[in-house]
DNA sequence: ACATCTAATGTTATACCATAACAGTCAAGG
DNA sequence: CCTTGACTGTTATGGTATAACATTAGATGT
């Protein structure tokens, strides 16, 4: 089901192997240290595949990448990592695409909205406290009490607009 | 997966096979004649279905419902029926759940965030104007151009909130 | 160091969600 | 009529996710 993006070809966003998924990664260490949690190596290894991959990758993709480096096969080695690193945020789980993405902000604000591409399935976390404060707001008025939320859109992005010319 | 809300317990929401169902059906078929479209045995017996329902319902749960009025048993039959519900606003999906439920106004504004309860499963549809034109100015922001959005909230309703006595 | 306890991993098995592809059927317009 | 296109039904299959249990590895107290 996925991947023209995760092949090899190009991509809009700038997110890949570089020194900003470094510096990811020890924000994670620090932050599972900090809260008493271990990152092992399944979970840090799913991170980093994570990290690596352009737009989401789905649970399957992630469990053959582990396989191929000597960690389980079976679906439960992937749900169980990459659950883990949702519940601590440092991942997080697109709904639309049945997808995992490495959070581009762990430790920081959480309420994110996700911006994903049709043109080249790319999915951008964007700050979305506006949104978020909207939400409750609506929550609110229904006697509702919001414990979390999804908020996913789809179109567009900048650089596949202009790609349509 | 489903369901202690759709066997026959009561509910915080006030939707059931009321009147309001009745004016909600006779505003779909006025819809859909005006948009030349069929609202055929299936499909609007599907939305009955919908309807009735507390919560949402999944895929399976609609498909055995309509085995046993005599259409089709197999997976399609339902998956067509709830798609071309939801590709003309009379329906929606509810991706966490993986679920169906139905408009609860068609015709208007479709720009709706969905409160589910964690209590009770039950599924309100709430305006989200606000939420939406965050979304919007965050997308802008990025040069991201919107097309459609799922807004999701989790959570707890107001009738399950009090009974947390 | 040792026993013990808990958390994490691995495996088997299965359940649930969704769609592709094709065959038959029905309704509307020529 | 009879053709045409939309709708329904069926078979088959693929993708997503979890339950349950066995095993192993880490932490803890003594």
């Amino acid at each position: 089901m996925t991947d023209h993006a995760a092949e090899g070809g190009f991509c809009c966003a700038d997110h890949s192997g570089t020194a900003n998924a470094q510096a990811i990664l020890a924000q994670a260490e620090g932050q599972a240290r900090a809260r008493g949690v271990r990152l092992t190596p399944v979970r840090k290894r799913t991170l980093e595949i994570l990290l690596q991959a352009h737009g989401a990758l789905g649970a399957y993709d992630v469990l053959q990448r582990l396989g191929a480096e000597g960690y389980g096969t079976q679906p439960p080695v992937a749900y169980r990592a990459l659950n883990f690193l949702v519940e601590h945020g440092l991942a997080h789980r697109i709904r639309r695409l049945n997808a995992f993405t490495a959070c581009a902000h762990p430790g920081e604000e959480h309420r994110a909205a996700f911006l994903i591409c049709e043109g080249c399935d790319s999915v951008t976390e964007a700050p979305a406290r506006g949104v978020s404060d909207a939400l409750a707001l609506a929550a609110d008025a229904v006697g509702f009490h919001l414990e979390r939320a999804t908020i996913e859109a789809v179109g567009l992005c900048a650089g596949c607009k202009g790609a349509r010319a």
